[in-house]
RNA sequence: GCCGGGAUGGUGGAAUUGGUAGACGCAGUGGACUCAAAAUCCACCGGGGGCAACCCUGUGCGAGUUCAAGUCUCGCUCCCGGCACCA
């Protein structure tokens, strides 16, 4: 009989959703709680942009053989989808079709959630979440409003990105290399007023609580969190200006240098530079030096290339440790944005210093000596010396060590009021306005009178309208919507004009997990007792593009949330973390553009969906990237077919009640039967462990794929006695089981047509036992100094002395030790003997 | 420049604690079945030598540790990813 993936799997598909298979246990009041551990494991939701791809695919395939594993394991297992459904490019559809960003996000849902039930995944559509929804962004705008309160979410003006392709304002994290994430457009600096939460208040603890997450989540991520956080420790330090009573402020990383500063460098938009050039000789060409540099974008791959240029403002101010007297320069390569927009100048131990200085002729003073180089001599000096050493020409530190100086000198800046310890972060609040129309309204109020007001928490939720017309220019239509904006203060119940910018849809991906876990609570956004439960999530899974993006957003929110009340004792949200690599084709990814997709549906009518997510499965070790090909999938399905001849060839031939203990065969038999036993268990280690240590998944199928050759070729024999069937019977109920994550509707139907009670996959996941994998006669590998010399069936529970005798009676052995004294004979239990001669 | 990851046959990739390098698959070659083909089943498949038994060689490069190194140490090369005039 052929086998007919579509006619199997759309049958075990319907019996599945009739039976409700994949119900995680109600989670809710407590006293419902199952007597299981429990198990969460998520992919990253999509957004629904249509159909969906091998990405996606891949990434549920990944999730699905985890949550069926782990549910044959015993665990109770949530295992949840939903759709990230606000943003642009359901507005962009709206503009470019003329249908409604609402219609055209529904309609997409509606028939990606049917692809997905097609590929056969044991998600738990009960808990469905669609962020565009307002039973779901309303809990949003309360969390916004209790933000607001603590001053978590705030408004500043300040230059911002901005997208001129998508007309919004972008967070720092959206811009990569100088482009927007999403479109690819050259990003601007527009000066706006704009909503932020107060993520940089979370620095510490983000940074800190990733050694927790080390382990468990990939060291990349891990690495490139740290390096986004940017953490640097070191001191403020005011100069005195001299002839004024104000202080230049300084941050350095090296206040163990600070005898050897000799100049300032500031840059062009410090907020003191009018002041230090007014009425000099230098004024103006320091003012048109400062507006030039303010004036060129410069590219950041271009940063390398360009040249370092200052000027002298002519100003001065005192170095308060040696008393001399340093010159102020407006230098090119200072940033405004970080630390205090000026650097204190220490040529001898910073690179850019020493170019600038040599450049210029500003005086070089040497105040740190390495240990092992040369002496450092300012004359001599051809590059900054950067690493740590001993202080040398610094009043009373000299002679101390450059790190324990650091500490010294911080405490004597704290002393004499010039200056103090301190920690500075590359992290930036993060930019929540987005002025477009396809998100959550902001829930904030602006009042002449009360100034900006959150609404009130019994007005939620801000509708968002769905009675617009989208703007053909992609502006959000919400500011020309009087029904929208215009509403009354929640203080003084005046007019008032709502807020008309959306929310960042990383807002709405920052929390759904915790929504996916939430009761149907009225009054709070959680049951606690649920999330208590279920958080964190024990597996997540998803791309490695979000490794700073929507990976730290969420850890910040939940921190927050948890400092807010909303849940308790959760610091981190996904204890493991596996970044899945992409599906390419022709080694690139695949993309509507360059014409190199292969769309999923097509390959499911083809092959059929376990066909499908076992190639996708097998192709390679999940993080890697892997190419699809047709040959490969090709195999794939010659496998599927394989285990399905064996298994009709089987149906009637072997028992269908299986004995309870695997087999009666005494332990270490020889003989097919035997063969048969150790390598069912073997089988049974091999996939369990790879899935649960090391998300192997492609060598657990490769392992079961031995099994399969083997079950071919010891088939007939087997078939020959009832002890052989039954062996037959147990091993081939094992595969159907190991198999049942990675191909669940070819093992299930199997599972039937073989009589076997139950369904494969709701049968206890099989368990190995040490005595099924002993042998009698192991064969134990010979070498002559630690070269493969020969090979010996010898008796398992031989010594170390008989195995070296049997070794050194070898032919091959004795020829190649032949004129040889022999040194050192060793015996690997098991493993092997080397005859050390020479 | 700093941080993280990687390099193994024609090819995707195995080798879990230092112990048989190349599991499993793809491609290829040969055989069985067939009038024939497809499909299927079986076998071979790093390079060199040999009729064979076997021998030499081989995991990016160079040293080292060890009875034994793809695996550990040191020094490089190249590739991928992140950060970066960050003081």
């Amino acid at each position: 009989m052929k086998y007919d993936p579509q006619e199997i799997e759309l049958k075990w598909q319907k019996i599945w959703e009739e039976e409700g298979a994949f119900k995680s246990s109600p989670s809710g009041p407590a006293g419902e709680k199952p007597d299981k551990p429990k198990f969460y494991c998520l992919e990253m939701f999509p957004y629904p942009s249509g159909k969906i791809h091998m990405g996606h695919v891949r990434n549920y395939s990944i999730g699905d053989v985890l949550a069926r594993f782990k549910r044959m394991q015993g665990f109770n297992v949530l295992y949840p989808m939903g759709w990230d459904s606000f943003g642009l490019p359901a507005e962009n559809a709206a503009i470019q079709h003329g249908v409604h960003p609402a219609a055209w996000t529904l309609d997409n849902i509606a028939y990606m959630k049917k692809q997905m039930q097609r590929l056969g995944y044991s998600h738990d559509w009960g808990r469905e979440v669609t962020t565009c929804r307002e039973d779901y962004y309303r809990w949003e705008q309360l969390f916004f409003i209790r933000f607001m309160e603590k001053g978590l979410a705030y408004r500043k003006k300040a230059a911002q990105n901005w997208c001129p392709g998508c007309n919004t304002v972008l967070a720092n994290e959206q811009v990569l290399e100088g482009r927007c994430w999403r479109c690819d457009s050259a990003v601007e600096q527009k000066e706006l007023t704009q909503w932020f939460l107060r993520i940089t208040d979370y620095a510490e603890e983000l940074l800190a609580d990733l050694d927790k997450l080390s382990g468990s989540w990939p060291e990349r991520v891990l690495a490139m969190q740290r390096n986004w956080i940017g953490k640097s420790v070191g001191a403020e330090i005011d100069f005195p200006l001299e002839g004024g009573r104000e202080a230049l402020r300084v941050f350095t990383t090296r206040p163990d240098t600070v005898f050897g500063a000799t100049f300032m460098s500031i840059s062009a938009e410090h907020p003191l530079l009018e002041g230090l050039i007014a009425g000099r000789k230098q004024e103006a060409e320091v003012r048109a030096f400062a507006a030039g540099i303010r004036k060129a974008a410069i590219a950041p791959e271009a940063v390398d290339s360009l040249e370092k240029e200052g000027r002298f403002t002519g100003a001065c101010c005192e170095n308060p440790f040696t008393g001399a007297s340093m010159p102020i320069w407006v230098a090119n390569f200072v940033l405004a944005g970080y630390g205090t927009g000026a650097v204190m100048a220490v040529p001898a131990h910073d690179q850019r210093d020493f170019d600038f200085a040599r450049k210029y002729s500003l005086p070089v003073r040497v105040v740190i000596q390495p240990e092992k180089e040369a002496e450092l001599r300012p004359e001599s000096m051809e590059r900054a010396w950067e690493g740590p050493g001993r202080l040398v020409n610094s009043g009373p530190y000299t002679g101390m060590e450059s790190e324990s100086a650091k500490a010294a000198i911080i405490k004597r800046l704290e002393e004499i009021g010039r200056g103090r310890g301190r920690t500075n972060w590359r992290l930036r609040d993060w930019n929540i306005s987005r002025q477009r129309y396809w998100g959550a309204p902001i829930p904030a109020v602006y009042c002449e009178r009360c100034g900006v007001v959150p609404e009130k928490e019994e007005n939620l939720p801000v509708v968002l309208p769905l009675e617009v017309k989208t703007r053909p220019d992609g502006r959000s239509p919400l500011p020309e919507t009087p029904e929208f904006y215009r509403t009354v203060c929640p203080r003084c119940s005046g007019p008032a004009r709502r807020e008309t910018d959306t929310m960042d849809t990383f807002v709405d991906s920052s929390w759904y997990f915790l929504r996916h876990a939430a009761g149907e609570s009225a009054k709070l956004p959680f049951d606690l007792e649920a999330i208590n439960y279920w958080l964190p999530v024990d597996q997540y899974i998803g791309g490695v593009e979000h490794a700073i993006l929507h990976l730290l957003y969420a850890r910040f929110f939940v921190k927050a949330l948890r400092d807010a009340g909303f849940v308790r004792g959760l610091d981190e949200p996904f204890a493991s973390l596996l970044t899945q690599g992409m599906v390419l084709m022709d080694g690139s990814k695949m993309s509507k553009s360059k014409g190199n997709t292969v769309d999923p549906s097509g390959m499911i009518a083809r092959y059929g969906a376990d066909t499908v997510r076992l190639f996708c499965l097998f192709a390679a070790p999940p993080e890697r990237d892997f190419d699809w090909t047709e040959s490969g999938i090709e195999g794939a399905y010659r496998f599927v077919q394989r285990v399905w001849r064996l298994g009709l060839d089987l149906a009637g031939k072997i028992p269908a009640s299986l004995p309870a203990s695997a087999c009666a065969l005494p332990p270490g038999e020889e003989g097919v039967m035997g063969e048969t036993l150790r390598r069912e268990h073997a089988c049974i280690r091999k996939v369990g462990g790879d899935i649960t240590d090391r998300f192997q998944f492609n060598t657990a199928i490769a392992a079961i794929m031995e099994l399969v050759n083997h079950l071919y070729q010891a088939r007939d024999e087997l078939l020959g006695s009832a002890e052989g069937r039954a062996v037959l019977a147990s091993a081939v109920a094992s595969l159907l089981a190991l198999l049942s994550p990675f191909t669940p509707h070819l093992s299930e139907e199997l599972w039937l047509r073989l009589g076997f009670a139950g369904r494969a996959g709701d049968r206890p996941w099989p368990v190995y036992r040490e005595d099924a994998l002993r042998r009698k006669l192991i064969t134990v590998v010979v070498q002559v100094n630690g070269k493969l010399r020969s090979r010996l069936e010898l008796p398992a529970d031989i010594s170390s002395a008989g195995a070296e005798a049997a070794a050194l009676a070898d032919a091959n052995v004795k020829k190649h030790v032949a004129g040889l004294e022999i040194k050192k004979v060793l015996y690997v239990p098991g493993k092997l003997v080397n005859v050390v001669a020479s």
